[in-house]
DNA sequence: GCGCTATGATTGCGCATGCAATCATGAAGA
DNA sequence: TCTTCATGATTGCATGCGCAATCATAGCGC
């Protein structure tokens, strides 16, 4: 181990590579979703995350910390998604403070959909990132993730 | 190798990954550097971008690439910036038409203060990652990535 | 030199986000 | 039961962002 002041440096080169091969990947999801089924990313992630529960529900709460985002910003991510019926809220039976949000026909249909250009684009932006020097070491780490399974 | 869907899924999974310690990292990074310097995350990345060039400048254009964001808001993050006075801009001798950005001294000496608050954060996010099981491999992905310098 | 297109940066506009305050319900104690 | 505090979700507000349109300068062909 070197220096602690090069432990710093390192780790802050290594965020600096997480942070700009997810920007250029995100970028590059957003703008796909968003033509070609007009869907954000964290739209999508919504919808993803409840489909693959089992019970295909979960929390506001539960949702929030799933999808990283605010608790504001998620009421309004599922206002968004109900007003287009992609979504529905309950009341928690047994806690009436709590919400559950589940994905409807509609919304699993839509994320079929989406699923090929979200799996593809991905994909691409993994094989463009692959190319880049800076990046590339990162996936190939990324991409030997899973195989430990 | 698997079907292939089992490699779009494998991505999918990795990307999951990625994204969500991307946002936890960013989330603690932003309401440090926030709190303490008055710096938002893409701020800071201005900064410390120029900073790190030899000459401490750099086009807007290349800006905008360097922290992945688009050319508008690259324009009004420097505005901001240039208005605190932590940069400047001037006009590229050669082509009017370019315009480049050079962090001052003020900016260098609050990059400066802010650079511990950045690492010391980062350190403790990716301590606090490295405990949840599905973030953990990535952790220590990213941990070997500058080893092999 | 004059138009035409290309490139670099900025501006108008609508929208998603976070923070803080608020509302609704539940749980615990007098 | 009534009060008080904790928890879950929503709303008001300010702000940063992307897209598309625009402005300024450069470069090319005539």
């Amino acid at each position: 181990m070197g220096l602690p002041d090069d432990a710093a440096e390192a780790r802050a080169q290594g965020w600096r590579t997480l942070a700009a091969l997810h920007a250029r990947i995100e970028d590059e999801l957003e703008r796909a979703l968003q033509k070609q089924h007009g869907l954000s990313v964290s739209e999508y992630s919504v919808l993803d995350v409840l489909a693959r529960q089992d019970d295909y529900h979960l929390r506001m709460n539960q949702l929030s910390n799933a999808v990283v985002l605010s608790q504001s910003a998620t009421t309004r991510l599922v206002n968004r998604l109900e007003d287009r019926g992609l979504l529905q809220r309950y009341l928690c039976p047994t806690d009436r403070r709590g919400i559950y949000t589940e994905v409807t026909e509609a919304g699993r249909d839509l994320l079929d959909q989406a699923q090929p250009t979200h799996d593809a684009v991905l994909t691409a932006a993994l094989e463009k990132a692959a190319d880049l020097p800076e990046l590339a070491p990162l996936v190939d780490a990324l991409g030997k993730l899973s195989l430990k399974v």
